[in-house]
DNA sequence: TTGAAAGCGCTAACAA
DNA sequence: TTGTTAGCGCTTTCAA
């Protein structure tokens, strides 16, 4: 059995409760048992038990993270590693661990959130996506258990804290350069419809068009997964259109390297033939030639902030605070005018 | 407060221990009393504390995840997240749960690790990454605390459980295929040399150029970040040596993709000027032209397995069992045969 | 400034 | 087949 802080009191000639007291560095504990009690530890090589103490505390300092279903492709993305190294860091600075959820399926994820919290074995949960009708934030929202979402909540936008870019505006001013560039058939590409965040670009994507008196196609609206196969697939789609965009708007970017693969196959060059924006999350490098013009939306932070947020709850009770990761836009190399072709023709 | 086993006992007329036993589908208990327990436990909405029942039993169902300090840019890579899913599954048919280790140095990580282990929150640990010299190896091996290595440990190979391919095979093969196609100048590229991982590929690397009585030259091995920008990097030196190979090894596909965006940048055609295999995690799209001839390492199983043997390993006990991940030779269009061009030359 | 003792919610040995 | 009770290792109230 492992060293328990009766044996740091035995040796310390003292009782359990002030070896606590010691621990926790309480001030009404005097300097000189302190420095006996510590000499104690040491030399046993205490460590105290964090069950316990979560069981006495009723409070684990464990933070839950819910991931989507695997099926969407979501965990391959540097999306998901990125927001994660941004919650590590986040959690670490506060001394909180992270507990992962696990479960393919929607009904499995459900069932583990359900055994963390009604098990006590976290103090709050980070949804770490924001998809419409969702049955775990529900039941989050009806227990009164804190958590965050990292995304825009698709109901009860008031009551919920979440962090979020503004995914809206920065796909307006993706589209908005497309069009000032002369464009007027751009094209959008996004992930599952059911994501709030791919809503929210599509949106923003569709305001543009209108503010530019461009009727929204159809055909030019393409929804796959997330993943390079379902940028190719896309691609595709799109170029077997009697009329293909000149332009597209691409809402990940690891389905823009499956765009650009897909393209150069059917030998569509880039810029050239086929302008593309593009969501910059981590693939890209940013030096590179083949570079995206894309909006940088700081996925790191995105995590870190989450992993803020639901601690300050959690330690000062606060209601919510929504907090709003800016994104700026980053011109490079994957587009050009073809304002004076359309002059040519005239 | 919570509904505890109490208030069940109560409810249902019979002790807490007859609830325990309940829940653990005790056989001394009747039909007729786990029906009126159950029956109990479904209008209060139980749940069973999983801390207290931690405590009891002195043991979470939880395991410790340790990831490399973030530094080295294995967090961004998909390499990681597919590992993450496939730990995933594993521990979530045996139903166990996860829990990250969080820390930017490599100090942070070792604090917390001791954290998790003495602390009692965690029943086993799987290492993320196999390095030379590794503190928390050292310590766990030291507490005798059960712990399975994804990778190939650089000490104490015959005490240590872990998971692994045979990269060394793998990169033999790989590099045979280059010599074969008649290529005698050929590079490495790998990311940080105290990786096992590095390690052994270099390993074979070198192999297959010994047995083909090609002496291995040492400006043609570069080690950089295991990131696009490692591979951007990496490829500018090599084509800055006098006499560049024309053929690469390139032992992470995030660098691959980076090498392969410095050549096109620098104007030099894959696969016509320069042959490149690589091992394929996830990033390159099997059915795409520009995919790269590469090892197929099952990335996923890697994790899988991991997550099963140290459940075994805490169920059963048992001493150590070593898995080995297979791998496949996966032939693309990033290569191309400079037999006859020699020929021609002669 | 410190100690004694109860309690967090569960499990399991021992009794009945 | 079920109940009683002690105990997992810690915190915290109450008392001294």
């Amino acid at each position: 059995m492992a060293i328990t802080i009766k044996d740091v009191a035995q040796l310390a000639n003292v009782a359990p409760s002030t070896v606590s007291r010691v621990i926790a560095n309480d001030t009404r504990i005097s300097e000189k048992t302190k420095v006996r009690v510590r000499k104690a530890m040491e030399k046993l090589g205490y460590h105290p038990n964090l069950i316990a103490r979560s069981l006495a505390n009723q409070s684990t300092r464990i933070i839950g993270l819910v991931l989507p279903s695997s099926s969407n492709g979501f965990y391959q993305s540097p999306f998901f590693s990125t927001i994660l190294q941004g919650l590590s860091e986040g959690a670490q600075e506060k001394h909180y661990s992270l507990l992962l959820s696990t479960g393919k399926t929607e009904d499995e994820i459900y069932e583990g959130v359900m055994n963390m919290v009604q098990g006590g074995m976290v103090d709050g949960i980070i949804l770490m996506y924001s998809r419409m009708n969702d049955r775990i934030l529900t039941y989050l929202q009806a227990r009164g258990f804190p958590f965050v979402v990292i995304g825009k909540p698709y109901d009860f936008i008031e009551e919920i804290t979440y962090v979020d870019n503004d995914n809206v505006l920065a796909a307006e001013q993706l589209t908005d350069y497309l069009i000032q560039l002369g464009h007027k058939r751009i094209g959008f590409i996004g992930g599952n419809i059911t994501f709030v965040m791919t809503l929210n670009r599509l949106l923003g994507y569709e305001r543009a068009l209108k503010r530019a008196d461009i009727v929204p196609r159809r055909e030019y609206t393409i929804h796959e997964d997330v993943l390079h196969e379902g940028g190719q697939a896309a691609a595709k789609k799109l170029l077997s259109i009697d009329e293909p965009p000149t332009a597209l708007v691409v809402s990940d970017d690891r389905m823009a390297l499956g765009v650009m693969h897909s393209l150069r196959e059917m030998g569509v060059r880039t810029p050239e033939e086929m302008s593309i924006v593009s969501f910059n999350h981590v693939l890209f490098f940013k030096q590179s030639l083949t570079a995206l013009t894309s909006v940088d939306i700081n996925v790191f932070d995105l995590g870190y902030q989450a992993a803020k947020s639901i601690i300050q709850k959690l330690q000062t009770g606060n209601t919510s605070v929504v907090s709003s990761i800016p994104h700026h836009f980053v011109e490079r190399y994957s587009c050009r005018s073809i304002n004076q072709d359309e002059m040519a023709m005239t």
